[in-house]
DNA sequence: CGGCCTACG
DNA sequence: CGTA
DNA sequence: GCCG
């Protein structure tokens, strides 16, 4: 049984309802009831405002009379203005004092969840168990020890050792928000090494042998696995510096250094950083956005807003190329951001960012503009090319531009990175978009050292006697052969 | 003891 | 300093 | 903080 809910302008008001029951539904009163939405508008902020059902999909009109002229019902998706979003969670629907997140103090808070030890499979086993400490065995024969997390498979939610790793990860956020750089990479390296561990560490000694695990990181272990915690990380987890500073850091525009000088002015919630301290437009955007930022994208939350700018982008070409990277095509569950990669064959891609954004802007989807950038690989030459000899429009060319997407379904602001993409790059910005950054790290360190090559997210070039030498690149299977990789899965990459 | 990805605003 |  |  289907229902409609039917919204017209005054000026359309004489729509024959009657139209509508060869296609096999009803009208009905409240928009709540309703399975999809007809309208006349077109303006997608005057839809904003009237339309309160997020679970149904909103079509045009038009659609109504073109199943009138074909006499039976077509297919709606050409005429859908903004998609329905059905079977999303409820969690993502209503959540509108999520603002709470500005006014959030830690002090006499319950300590921080540990990243891997919710998770509802009932791995009661808790790593450690063991006895002794001291016990000298040896490394799993099956796992690939190399100081190059790209060469072996590394999965985002750990089998083994999961306690021990969330205890890691807090330590090498400690290091980051201090700016001990070089010693949060370490912690990476030996996180990154036990996510891919194919059975649970037993000993220090074992641990030892993992190349990524030094002195100091396998004491850290054999403390761990005595005592089933790790001091310093226990502390972290109760300490409102710590986590305030964590919070500050989580704002867009906000690295460790800026938090750091937000906790020593004395501020504790971000609500008093706005009230009181003067910030440049992207940072008080960045706190503005963050209640919604903050909320995390489920894979389909990603897949409905990538069709819906490839929906809007069909006006600019029809065969248009959406991909969506990041995270999400690492299959993680929960996704801050969204990176989408957009081509084109038929489009020049000069300018093509630009058509792009007021398409969106136009149609009311991006809300607001974060950053943007050229990435000026693409030789200086063309740029001025591109500059029309009337040289005003020189900085519509750009390929990058972070913005915030009203998600309809949930009245959500998504943070999406639209990046443009030649369609001779697509393989390289495929791989290096999808990352995990440490992937992208290790992935880039080994092609320079094992193989005098460098890579980017364009392509790749091969360093011969002084001279680089591009090489072509035609998908991403052949970059892992090029750079003789065994080729990994997505959602192996996340070290 | 030097190096730790690369490239941009 | 910040972003990916 | 660890590797070569």
């Amino acid at each position: 049984m289907v229902s409609y809910s039917l919204h017209v302008t005054p000026n359309n008001s004489k729509i024959n309802v009657s139209k509508l029951s060869p296609s096999g539904g009803s009208v009905c009163q409240d928009q709540k009831e309703s399975t999809f939405i007809l309208t006349a508008i077109k303006s997608r902020s005057r839809i904003d405002r009237i339309v309160k059902n997020y679970k149904a999909p909103v079509i045009d009109i038009q659609w109504v009379k073109e199943c009138d002229k074909a006499k039976k019902a077509l297919p709606f998706d050409k005429y859908l203005l903004v998609e329905g979003s059905q079977q999303l969670p409820l969690t993502h629907i209503v959540t509108r004092e999520s603002a709470e997140i500005l006014n959030r103090k830690f002090k006499n808070l319950p300590p921080e969840e540990l990243q891997f030890e919710d998770e509802s499979s009932g791995n009661t086993s808790a790593d450690d168990a063991s006895d002794d400490g001291e016990e000298n065995i040896e490394i799993d024969p099956t796992f690939t020890n190399t100081k190059y997390e790209c060469l072996r498979p590394t999965p985002y939610v750990p089998k083994y050792n999961k306690r021990l790793i969330s205890f890691l990860l807090i330590l090498e956020r400690k290091r980051q928000l201090d700016s001990e750089d070089k010693r949060s990479l370490s912690y990476r390296h030996a996180i990154s090494a036990l996510k891919a561990y194919p059975r649970d560490i037993k000993s220090s000694k074992e641990a030892e042998k993992i190349i990524g695990v030094g002195k100091k990181m396998s004491e850290k272990i054999r403390m761990f696995l005595s005592t089933g915690t790790i001091e310093e990380a226990e502390l972290l987890r109760s300490d409102e510096r710590f986590r305030t500073i964590s919070l500050f850091n989580q704002v867009f525009g906000v690295g460790a250094v800026t938090a750091n000088i937000w906790w020593k002015m004395g501020y504790r919630t971000l609500q008093e950083v706005l009230d009181k301290e003067k910030l440049s437009p992207v940072v008080r955007l960045g706190i503005m956005l963050l209640p919604d930022f903050s909320q995390l994208m489920s894979p389909e939350d990603v897949k409905q807003i990538a069709n819906i700018i490839r929906n809007q982008l069909q006006a600019i070409d029809n065969d248009i190329i959406i991909i969506p990277v990041g995270g999400y095509r690492r299959g993680k569950t929960k996704n801050g951001d969204l990176d989408l990669l957009i081509s084109s064959h038929h489009v020049p891609i000069n300018g093509l960012l630009d058509k792009v954004v007021n398409v969106l802007v136009q149609s009311g989807y991006i809300k607001h503009k974060l950053w943007k950038s050229t990435d000026n690989n693409n030789s200086k030459q063309q740029k001025k090319l591109h500059g029309t000899s009337g040289s005003r429009q020189i900085f519509d060319d750009f390929e990058k531009c972070f913005c915030a997407v009203l998600q309809p379904s949930t009245g959500i602001h998504r943070q999406v990175d639209l990046i443009v993409v030649p369609p001779k790059e697509l393989p390289m910005a495929i791989l290096g978009w999808t990352g995990s950054r440490q992937f992208e790290r290790s992935l880039r360190e080994y092609a320079k050292k094992e193989k005098s090559m460098t890579v980017n997210s364009h392509s790749i070039h091969h360093d011969i006697n002084g001279l680089r030498k591009k090489i072509v690149v035609k998908s991403e299977e052949e970059a892992f052969s090029i750079l003789g990789i065994p080729y990994l899965h997505p959602e192996m990459r996340n070290c």
